[in-house]
DNA sequence: CATAAACCTTCCAGTAGCTGGAATGTCAAG
DNA sequence: CTTGACATTCCAGCTACTGGAAGGTTTATG
């Protein structure tokens, strides 16, 4: 049995963090003591953990919330997780094509903005090439 | 003179978005027609260019202030701008690391996962494998 | 003149995933 | 008896918006 302070050092996730978990139903109303203490079991630190895994791996809590919902009615949820971690792969490299750009885009502007003078009057600043620039999304 | 409308047409930013810039202060509050209707003029459209190509560099719009403000005083924030957008690089090419490893595992999983035959006990299933990886963050 | 559509206004609430803090209760040690 | 370390609930805030309700204004049309 234990309190959720040693629930939170068995498995890395912060008190209020598991609290929130539950608000949200991600995890089951806790069990409580006498004193209204929440009281756990090994089982909660495993869910817990897997809880954990899954958002290191960047699933989101409605996500991990599905595939927990599955096993808990006892059916398997494999197709579901691997469509999510094809999906989140996809995503992953999309979201890397995205920064490789910005990163360019930002590269280019602080070359240009190294060229630049001292400029008190702000005729050449940064901020110019910022107008300029960067005039993609939304076009 | 332009109502909030065409400014929005004008510059692509939607005119809700107008008056949240607004309201959290990014923008100066705008002169009303008889109506309360807002009128803006050209350099209103400036200025949000202005933002919306500082955000379409991924600046946070604390940071749009700043440089923002740095202007409306006639001080020109090349400096300041200039270190953002290099720490802005750092924080992109950390980011994409990040991202790249994180690809890898999903992929590592996304394959582990096809090999798994067909259980509807869950002994072997996706989500165990989920609890082995992806524990790195918040060891 | 009534009415509809297309504008505009304000204000409240919600998104994701927590986190901080206040006010309060419980428990063990000195 | 008090101090400290736990726990509890509830409310608010973070980012950058976005949706929607409830209402006012303007213009066009029948």
């Amino acid at each position: 049995m234990l309190q959720i302070g040693e629930l939170s050092d068995l498995t890395g996730v912060p008190a209020k963090t598991i609290r929130y978990y539950e608000d949200i139903g991600l995890l089951p109303p806790a069990r409580r003591d006498d004193n209204h203490y929440r009281l756990y079991e090994q089982k909660d630190a495993e869910r817990l953990r897997f809880i954990r895994s899954a958002r290191a791996l960047d699933f989101s809590l409605q996500e991990i919330a599905q595939i927990l919902a599955a096993r808990d009615r006892h059916e398997p949820p494999c197709g579901h997780v691997m469509e999510i971690i094809q999906s989140h792969i996809d995503e992953i490299e999309a979201r890397i094509r995205e920064l490789e750009q910005l990163k360019q885009e930002l590269t280019v502007l602080y070359d240009a903005g190294q060229d630049l003078p001292e400029d008190v009057h702000m005729r050449s600043c940064v901020c110019n090439l910022i107008q300029i620039s960067g005039t993609k999304k939304g076009n």
